[in-house]
RNA sequence: GGCGACAUAGCCAAGUGGUAAGGCACGAGUCUGCAAAACUCUGAUCCCCGGUUCAAAUCCGGGUGUCGCCUCCA
């Protein structure tokens, strides 16, 4: 498999440090508030991935964080923790707001087919490995005290800019005004480690630590939980492309020092998807959630099929224009494969082949998922028989996630007796009427259902109908 | 001020040196009493300028434009 590295800036043939085991990282939401489908992006990538490696052969062990304490206000810099702010908000606790936020999160995964990490851990519950982490530097030098907080000192690195190719001496400090400088560190882009003071002095969430009372800086988090679930070696490390500087930078920082060795041999990250002027942000207050895709009548597997229509290194702009392209071009996908007729023989594996090597390549070639959908119209179009589609069909899906051929039941099925009986009622009714070249009557008659949301269609075996 | 990404038909989008996948929409046709659905057909020389090459959307240089990051973000 073909990977493009974040870290070297090329595509690179992907070995993982042992066999065909995987350690894959990928860093989670700030459970603050809901997800939004810009957030569900980077995580729909992420699955795709796992997933793909899973195809191609590869054990992949999978870990996640849960950030639920230390994170700032809302996307500007002043105030309060995030997670406190909404806890003040909505008047409960901030781990219920955590726990709150979680299951929400947890449940969007569920309505976009996307597999749950086997290890996803809260923030709050690896404390000591944090604790355990920074000891250690502060033993080697690399981190010191001041002002009662514990920081990384970056100028003990050869290099520190290592996601970036930014220079030091060119960097705007604090870039966006509201953010301040912190006068206690002694290099401007040393970061923290752990807070007993600071700006916000009104953290919930504090733990005992050698240092006095505190918490976690934000990047210990995960260098913590990776180390505790995945160990010393990493082989893909995920996140969306904003954290490459300074979350990720952050990271390697504090892992490799306290490791003493490489830590990962791969960078994946994942573009924002934006709107017409800009990014999606909850800041901007132009974000969607998955609640209110389905709110508007959409599938959220309509929004992920959207993504898996473009590339996962580039931006993507979303539009309910575009989400409705989507939404065509499944609907007829969907329906097409439920016309497949299940038992007209056997699968054709001669000729499966060229689709499935289509589909590899696709997933291979740094995950192409654009082709892997077009192969899906290929299959389609093709002359292979019926079985033969279904089969690749439902292969190709174990990596898509579309529930391609197992559509949601047929509301058909679902509605009640009376119901049916009053729709074929009428659809008798207008058979009549149409026999006696009534076509007023007929027209009438469909244009009332229709308002029902009733659609007739008519066939050459009679009139069916559909339910929207 | 620095770093970086992107620019392909009306829209979304693949393509990484050999004469432009796919999807949506539009239009035409088949079917139909009409319509819907379904099926068939139809469209681009790839932002601009210059260079390298037998050959460039694909490589190099210079523009223009859009977006992102520079300690909150997926």
């Amino acid at each position: 498999m073909i990977l493009y590295n974040s870290e070297t800036k090329q595509k690179e043939e992907f070995k993982p440090n042992n066999g065909n085991e995987v350690k894959m990282y990928t860093c989670g939401p700030t459970v603050y508030n809901y997800a939004h489908i810009g957030n569900l992006r980077t995580y729909i990538f992420e699955d795709i991935l796992e997933k793909a490696l899973n195809y191609l052969g590869y054990n992949v062990q999978r870990a996640m964080n849960i950030t639920d304490v230390g994170h700032l206000s809302d996307d500007s810099d002043y105030g309060d923790d995030k997670m406190v702010k909404m806890a003040e908000k909505e008047h409960k606790s901030v781990l219920d707001i955590a726990a709150f936020y979680t299951k929400a999160f947890k449940n969007d995964f569920e309505r976009l087919n996307l597999k749950w990490p086997e290890t996803v851990l809260p923030a709050t519950s690896c404390i000591d490995t944090y604790i355990e982490i920074i000891k250690n530097l502060i033993d080697k030098g690399f981190a010191y005290t001041s002002n009662g907080n514990v920081y990384f000192d970056t100028s003990k690195l050869e290099k520190y800019y290592r996601l970036t190719n930014q220079a030091q001496d060119e960097m705007l400090v604090a870039a966006r005004d509201e953010v301040e400088q912190d006068e206690a560190k002694r290099n401007v882009q040393d970061f923290a480690l752990w807070f007993t003071k600071s700006k916000f002095e009104n953290q919930a969430l504090k733990w005992d630590s050698p240092w006095g009372v505190g918490y976690p800086g934000w990047h210990i988090e995960c260098s913590g939980i990776s180390y505790k679930t995945l160990g010393e070696y990493l082989d893909i490390h995920c996140g969306g492309v904003d954290n490459k500087f300074p979350h990720h930078t952050n990271e390697i920082a504090q892992s490799e020092s306290f490791l003493g060795h490489h830590w990962c041999n791969y960078w994946f990250h994942v573009e924002h998807l934006n709107v017409k002027d800009g990014k999606m942000s909850k800041s901007a207050n132009n974000f969607t959630t998955v609640q209110s895709l389905i709110d508007n009548g959409y599938d959220p597997l309509v929004y992920k099929f959207f993504c898996l229509q473009s590339h996962y290194r580039k931006i993507l702009i979303f539009s309910y224009e575009g989400l409705d392209s989507a939404q065509n071009a499944y609907n007829k996908l969907i329906n097409k494969i439920s016309t497949l007729n299940k038992n007209d023989g056997e699968v054709d594996f001669e000729k499966i082949k060229e689709f499935e090597d289509k589909f590899e390549n696709g997933l291979s070639n740094d995950l192409n998922t654009a082709t892997c959908i077009t192969v899906l119209f290929d299959v389609l179009k093709s002359d292979i028989n019926d079985v033969s589609k279904l089969y690749l069909i439902e292969k190709f899906d174990t990596v898509l996630g579309l529930s391609l051929t197992t559509p949601k039941k047929s509301v058909k099925n679902e509605i009640d007796e009376d119901l049916k009986a009053y729709i074929l009622n009428k659809i008798e009714e207008r058979k009549n009427a149409k026999h006696n070249k009534d076509f007023a009557t007929a027209d009438t008659i469909r244009n009332e259902l229709l308002e029902k949301g009733i659609e007739l269609i008519d066939t050459k075996d009679g009139t069916e109908f559909k339910i929207k």
